[in-house]
Formats: C-alpha cells, sequence, structure tokens
DNA sequence: CGATAACTTGATGTGACTCAACTTAAGTGG
DNA sequence: CCACTTAAGTTGAGTCACATCAAGTTATCG
C-alpha cells in the first residue's frame, strides 16, 4: 500500500492537499481556495464501482485524490475500452454537458475529492484564472490522449505493453517523477489484466504473453501479478519503439 | 469545389465570415471583435504544405476557413500517425505552449484564419467569455477524440472505413448537417487514400480492399478517388458496427 | 480449505501487413 | 493538345501477429 496519508480533502489548504500541487486548485487566490473548500467533499469508492455510468448525468466533477479512475466507452456489442486513466491529481467528469459520453470507473479502491458540477462551474465562473489554468490543464490533456491515440494506432502490442510498463515506472507510487530523477526499479501497476488490455487494445491473452515474453527476455521480473521488478530499462525502452524523451513526455502527462 | 465564397477573414463581422457561427469568435462582444479582427490575417496555404512542424516553435493559431487540415504525429521510424482532422470552423494551434507536439499539414488546398498565438493569448486573457468559450470546445474536443481513439482501437478496418464514410456523409461540403437532415448521397473525401489510412490506423492497400468491397456490396458507388455515392446508407451503418445515434454524433464533434 | 475469479499457456484460424506488379489519374513540357 | 513522366490507386500472393477458443494454473476470498 501506499504511504500517503489519507486525509479529508481540503482543497483550499496548501499544505495539506496531497494533490494540491498539481491540481487545478493552485490557481485561485486564498479566498476562492476557502470558497471551494466549502463545496469539496471526499468521498470513497471500493474497486470495481461505477462513479459515473455513461451516457448518465453528470452530477459530480473533482479530482482524484487516491487510486486510478479508468475512464471507459462501451460499445453496443459489449466490449468496452478504456480511453483514459486518472491518477491522483487528475480532475475528472465532464464539465458544461448534461450527460457523460464515457463512463468512471473505480480501477482500484479510490478516493476523490468531489464536487457538485454546477456548483463548481459556478465557482470558475468567478474565477477566470482558475479557468484558464482548466484550459491550459485541459489542452495538456488533448496533447496525451492524441499521443496514446498514436501510440495504440501504429505500434505492436510489445510496443504498447513496454510503453505502458515505462511510464507506470516513472509514476512512483502513482505520483510523478522528474525526468532526470532514477526509474524506479519496482513498478507497480495497480490494474487488472483485463483493464492493462482494454486501455491497450488488445486482449488479456495477448498481453500475458508479452509480459512473460519480457520477464523471460529477462527485461522484467515478475514479482506478482501487479508488479514487476525492472531489470534493463534499456531494453525495455527499445522494445518500446520509442524515444527516451518521448517516453518521459507521455509518463508525465 | 464548393459554393461557398471565399473572402478575407473578417472573424468580427458576424455576416461575412463563413466560419461565424461555429467558431469561438462568436462569443466575444462587438468591440471584442472588433480587437480580433485586427490581429486575424487570412492566409492560403497549397496542398501538401506544412502549416505548424512537429516540435517547432507554435507562433501562430486560428480557425480553419476552407479545406483539410490534418494533425499528425511522426515517429522516429518515419511512419506518421494522423491524429486529428480538422475542418471548416476549427481552432488550429496550441495555445499556452511554446512547442507545438503535432504538425499541422494541409491535407487540401485550406485557406486559414491566422492570428499571432501570443496576440490570441493576450485577447483571450481580456475576454474571459471568449476564454470560456474555448474551454468548452476543448472539451468536446477530447471527448471526440477520446471517441475516435475507442473506434479505431477495438474495431476491423472495414468498421472503420464504414464510419468514416458515414462520417464525412453528414459533412456536406465539409460543413455540417443538423442530425435530422437526410444523409447526402455524394460524399466527397477530400483526403488521399494514404492520408485516410494514415488516419484510420491501416495500410492504402487494405483501405483499398475495404473500400471495393462496400463497391461491390452495392454499399457505395465509386465515382472518382474522392467522391462516392451512398446507395445504401442503413448497409453502411451496419458495416460501421455503431448505432446511428453515435454515428452522428461523432459527425457533429 | 473449498470455490471462484484472475492469470497463464497451448493450439488454431484469420485479418491485415508486406512486397510486388499492374492500372489509372495527374501533371509537365514540347 | 497530346506524348511522356510520375504519382496515386488497385489487385494479387504470401506471411505473420494477434484474436479466439480451450484447458490448465495460480491467486483471492469467504
Amino acid at each position: 500500500m501506499t504511504t500517503v496519508v489519507s486525509q479529508s480533502c481540503h482543497c483550499g489548504k496548501r499544505r495539506e492537499c496531497v494533490v494540491y500541487n498539481r491540481s487545478v486548485c493552485h490557481a485561485g487566490s486564498a479566498d476562492a481556495m476557502a470558497q471551494l473548500n466549502r463545496i469539496a467533499h471526499r468521498r470513497d469508492y471500493p474497486r470495481g464501482s461505477v462513479i459515473q455510468a455513461q451516457g448518465e448525468a453528470c452530477a459530480i466533477v473533482g479530482n482524484v485524490v487516491e487510486g486510478v479512475v479508468k475512464l471507459s466507452s462501451a460499445s453496443v456489442n459489449g466490449d468496452d475500452h478504456i480511453v483514459g486513466l486518472l491518477f491522483p491529481s487528475d480532475f475528472f467528469g465532464r464539465l458544461y454537458s448534461e450527460d457523460s459520453r464515457f463512463s468512471y470507473e473505480a480501477a482500484t479502491d479510490v478516493s476523490l475529492c468531489t464536487m457538485n458540477r454546477s456548483a463548481f462551474e459556478r465557482f470558475l465562473a468567478d474565477h477566470p484564472a482558475v479557468e484558464h489554468e482548466m484550459l491550459k490543464v485541459k489542452l495538456d490533456e488533448l496533447d496525451a490522449v492524441r499521443e496514446w491515440a498514436a501510440i495504440t494506432n501504429g505500434h505492436t502490442t510489445m510496443q504498447r505493453v513496454a510503453t505502458l510498463i515505462y511510464v507506470f515506472s516513472r509514476r512512483s507510487r502513482n505520483q510523478f517523477l522528474a525526468a532526470d530523477q532514477p526509474v524506479e526499479t519496482i513498478v507497480h501497476v495497480p490494474l487488472s489484466r483485463r483493464d492493462i488490455a482494454d486501455y491497450l487494445g488488445t486482449t488479456p491473452e495477448t498481453l500475458s504473453r508479452n509480459i512473460q515474453m519480457l520477464a523471460r527476455g529477462n527485461v522484467i521480473r515478475i514479482i506478482n501479478a501487479k508488479q514487476f521488478e525492472l531489470l534493463n530499462p534499456a531494453e525495455l525502452i527499445r522494445h518500446s519503439g520509442e524515444s527516451r524523451e518521448d517516453l518521459d513526455r507521455i509518463a508525465s502527462a
């Protein structure tokens, strides 16, 4: 388990909020933060629970404080695709839309800092500086989604798997590592094989085969289903088909 | 050729700007529009020219007035992937970033309403209402990109091809059709096979085979390389693997 | 400790990529 | 305006990566 202290959400209180530094919260004045604090509520969801169903009314928005939220789109034919993963400090929910195009589900046990959507929209209207920050965040997200789309589309399954493992290695305990910090040797991927496969656009079987192949090649060592030891980072990068710079950019997006 | 009157860009002048209704321009006051008009310049680019190269400094932003702009990401190994297509009224360029993660290229002859990036950023800072509109547009775009990613990932090439042709059929002369309007029988796809293939994540060969297959099944009739007659829309939708509602939503995004 | 789910491994079929030849369209200069 | 050139698109044959189906193995939880 992570050592991050679990606490109630105080988005306005700089030093107390675990996700403060990276969330949009930090853009507002002290006054604004106090206002935010009044409408924010900490809520926990167990693994597998649906935070927001596809097509349903968007009532809440907020930040992920702990755990991983998957953003997925279910097709008519049953197979759903994970179109995004949300980590601590990431914003979730769909602003300015009555219903959500995607479903938000807890991929692990999660803890969220939730706010009523319209209350937060009113807050944004009163605080253009925060809305400006939100725009910048969403523009970055747009780039990241497009980049990921390019990867899942043009590359082999092995390249996608290697990319994913490397990206997760750069997020120690799901926090972010600066590009100049050394690669973590223990990689924690808190998702099920099914979820990873859905995210990478493959099947659990093919995914498993590729992971085992990396293990047989001594690139990684499988500690258990959700933890790997990174034995040969350079070789992993080679398998990803991306440059190290690109990978680090993806990881920080 | 389209019958849209080609004229200089007057973003501030409601009735004169061809893309006015759908661009972010319409959110500002008359005063704001006059200000925009001063920094906007109409520029034409011939097919194939690079508007903004990948990794280069982002100097200009603006709206597409005529033609199609492709947003692509070139990999180190040479193969580039088209991560987005921009149609008239779509905003292009990357705000608040020094360099562009993707390249913007003219997929057809295009006409753009360009503005200096920092000048437009200053304009946005002065006009929160327009920035708010920009945020909403970008949130919609984010949904659309994710939706498209889900399609290209989980579906067969035939499904992608059928989806693309249907979506283009809903954009008569690259303008947008309301969902209740009848499907255009003549579909104009102004892109090369290579570009379509890059966009769909396949090869020109496989793409060609699928198009010919649709033609042999009397779903479409190939008028020439860039124009098709839609003989059987229902069958095209069936091939897409999507519901009609989903397709129409994608088309209008 | 038994039951159920999650993951792995194996065998098999096929959709799509690759390489290559051919056909059609577009562009160029005499 | 037409031969010539070059690009764009189509068609074919062969191969391979990946999905599918199925069985086995390892975790997880009551």
